[in-house]
DNA sequence: AGGCAAAATTGGTCGGACCAATTCAGAGCG
DNA sequence: CGCTCTGAATTGGTCCGACCAATTTTGCCT
């Protein structure tokens, strides 16, 4: 069977939605761009375009970019970021899910990162360790975001690579929103956290994944703890 | 409002599909001549014929021509759908999240369920065991998605129950669509997934959390085992 | 008639070019 | 300092011309 330069863009895109790389609401690369990088020419590029714009997952705008709608997360992030805002319970029931959900990424990743991804992990946890050098809470904020995607594209497995993109960075943004960012302005804090940063990379790096596993796990019980007791000195 | 080229190309063709102009199984102009008919250069025809394509409406044959399908085939609205039937590899990225997502499920649900999740659950499987003793295989594919579903609910965590409703739902349809519902046929199959349903609810109904999980993941391992071993039975 | 190779046709891809809508950065003003 | 306006840069939309490979058609020769 043979596989056209279109098809094999269409794929190349799909997957990007799918694995988080380009999470709903996110913007292309411009066209030009896309098409060098695909190694297709750009009316290929285009083509592969306008399929997945019929079907919904694509929309352009004229000399703005081409966006990820919201359709294959329809009643996904968009009721949630909502739902979120109106019920902070939910807030735990999320944070549960990411327990469960990140724990089992790291562990894949323990078991499966490729050396691209170690490399990507390498850099990620290089930048957060001069960020903490540097105190530079916002730099911190960000690369915590990006260092929980990373590690779960290292799964490699699609469903966390999506939700990791969408439901949880949503929550995340939620909580940098709402709790001012777990309080990172305490130093013991993000230390902590560039701690338990720091020994999700050695066991995954170390190819552990049960340790891997149980450090995210940690991690997380820190970050429900924390946001625990900042709720609870809003009401002493 | 401005109306692009690529559109009014768009517009022009779907109404030929729909007035009959091009029947069922009819071949369309060359490109070259139908660009020029429609007033448009060929590459933006080309985008027009990709967008209509990419709906199932139409088919190109290289160096043969673009041809109206038989489009018998309905549904396959959702993104996901699609998706799912166009990248196999997601069918196992998808059961492998079901393991973790479900396995968790079931540890919650072993801890939390209430008294009238109880009752919910032992209803569910006293109809399925009624369905297997009837060896009714429609009735029981039914009850094995609700079965899942009362478990998440069970769970008490807003995410699981979602995510079991919407994604999961889908891909238990996708399997059974394709797979023949895992050869329920199979008497021997059909006996073991009840067993193992059955070893669920004692496991939630006995308070047993560690033993609701792993029974969970040995079921999950299992449904993967048999489609992988259908799977391979295609291509001996 | 029939078989077969050359020629014509057709979709697939590429590169370059230009346009119009949008965005962005910097000048200028209050 | 902040705001507005303008011109440059960016970006999607469209067109053209060309070449390739798969397919179909043609037409010659047996």
């Amino acid at each position: 069977m043979p596989v056209s330069a279109a098809d094999r863009a269409t794929r190349a895109l799909e997957a990007r939605l799918l694995d988080g790389h380009y999470p709903a609401g996110a913007r292309l690369p411009a066209e030009r761009a896309l098409a060098e990088e695909l190694g297709v020419s750009r009316g290929t590029l285009r083509e592969a375009i306008q399929r997945l714009a019929a079907r919904g997952l694509l929309a352009t705008r004229v000399g703005s970019g081409v966006y990820v709608t919201e359709r294959l997360h329809g009643g996904l992030a968009s009721p949630w970021r909502q739902l979120l805002a109106e019920h902070p319970h939910l807030g735990s029931d999320m944070l549960e899910f990411r327990r469960v959900l990140e724990g089992a990424a790291a562990q894949f990743a323990a078991e499966r990162a490729s050396r691209a991804d170690l490399a990507t992990l390498r850099g990620v946890i290089d930048r957060l360790r001069r960020a903490r050098r540097d105190d530079d809470e916002a730099q911190e904020v960000l690369l915590d975001s990006v260092w929980h995607g990373s590690i779960a594209a290292a799964a490699h497995n699609s469903m966390f690579g999506y939700l990791q993109a969408n439901l949880l960075a949503m929550h995340r943004e939620h909580i940098a929103h709402n709790q001012a960012g777990l309080r990172y302005g305490d130093r013991a804090v993000a230390e902590a956290l560039w701690q338990q940063h720091f020994a999700l990379w050695e066991a995954i790096r170390g190819r552990d994944p049960d340790r891997a596993r149980d450090t995210m796990y940690a991690h997380i019980d820190f970050v429900r703890a924390r946001l625990a007791s900042d709720a609870a000195r809003v009401v002493p």
